[in-house]
DNA sequence: AAAAATTTACGAAAAAGTTCGTAAGCTTCG
DNA sequence: CGAAGCTTACGAACTTTTTCGTAAATTTTT
């Protein structure tokens, strides 16, 4: 609920990793982000100094090394992005961002599948009776 | 084709003004802005500027004053955006990005009709020999 | 217990984005 | 034409992010 700080692209690099592969320490994270691309120790090390400060990340200061935990949820933060961006590139409709995300998508059998079933147990919301305020 | 810069939130801003309203000269563009959150001319202006070099938009000299449009198709960018989110958000699964959006929206029929047409469409691709790869 | 290796803390430079102020350039009007 | 009113160009201050370097702290090894 409360308000989480809007993670920035590295920020958003170590949430995953620690959503991945659960709590860790600086070195195993920096690893991981090593895969993907060159990353310092001490970068790794600092961002994870600044996630704390702003609450994104926990530290369990009682073992040594620390081991970090993500203090975010996956569904939260991802669910919150998606709010965003279709506020910022979707004139606020999240619905446009569902039909042009589905669009572009290619998917297998399984995962038509299980977006149908997802479908099928939508609950429709009334119209709004302004839905066509602004064409 | 040509990777689009990655749009800012300012210039995504002013992207959408451009996408809904069509070529605008920078008072109407401001205008525009203003109705979401106070911003100077020469603020907006400056956008337009910066926007120009990086030719995510285009203007036109010959009149005065002188009027922008978007270089960048409106669908491109946000295919471009969703991938981008798939990427730093969702593992690179463009699919689990659907299924998270899809779960968390409110709908109307109309709309919830409009996504089950656009899934009868969709034609499965072949699952891909290693889609259990990493667990 | 001292040296070696690993981890942390801190400060700060560099890069990216945001925001204007000011001056110079067109247009229009009296 | 000259003043007044918009528009544009430019530079620069600020803020936010990204990235480390260096030194201090803690363990682990001889």
């Amino acid at each position: 609920m409360t308000n989480i700080p809007k993670p920035t692209e590295a920020e958003l690099a170590i949430l995953q990793v620690l959503w991945q592969r659960g709590p860790a320490n600086v070195r195993l994270i920096n690893e991981q982000l090593s895969q993907q691309r060159e990353v310092g120790y001490t970068t790794t090390l600092k961002w994870l100094q600044l996630m704390l400060d702003k609450g994104l990340v926990l530290r369990d200061e009682s073992v040594w090394p620390h081991i970090y935990r993500a203090a975010v949820r996956e569904e939260d933060t991802q669910a919150q992005l998606l709010d965003r961006l279709a506020e910022s590139a979707f004139g606020g409709s999240a619905f446009k961002l569902v039909l042009r995300a589905l669009g572009r998508n290619q998917n297998t059998r399984e995962e038509l599948d299980q977006i149908q079933a997802l479908l099928n147990q939508a609950t429709p919301i009334p119209p709004t009776p302004n839905s066509d305020e602004r064409a």
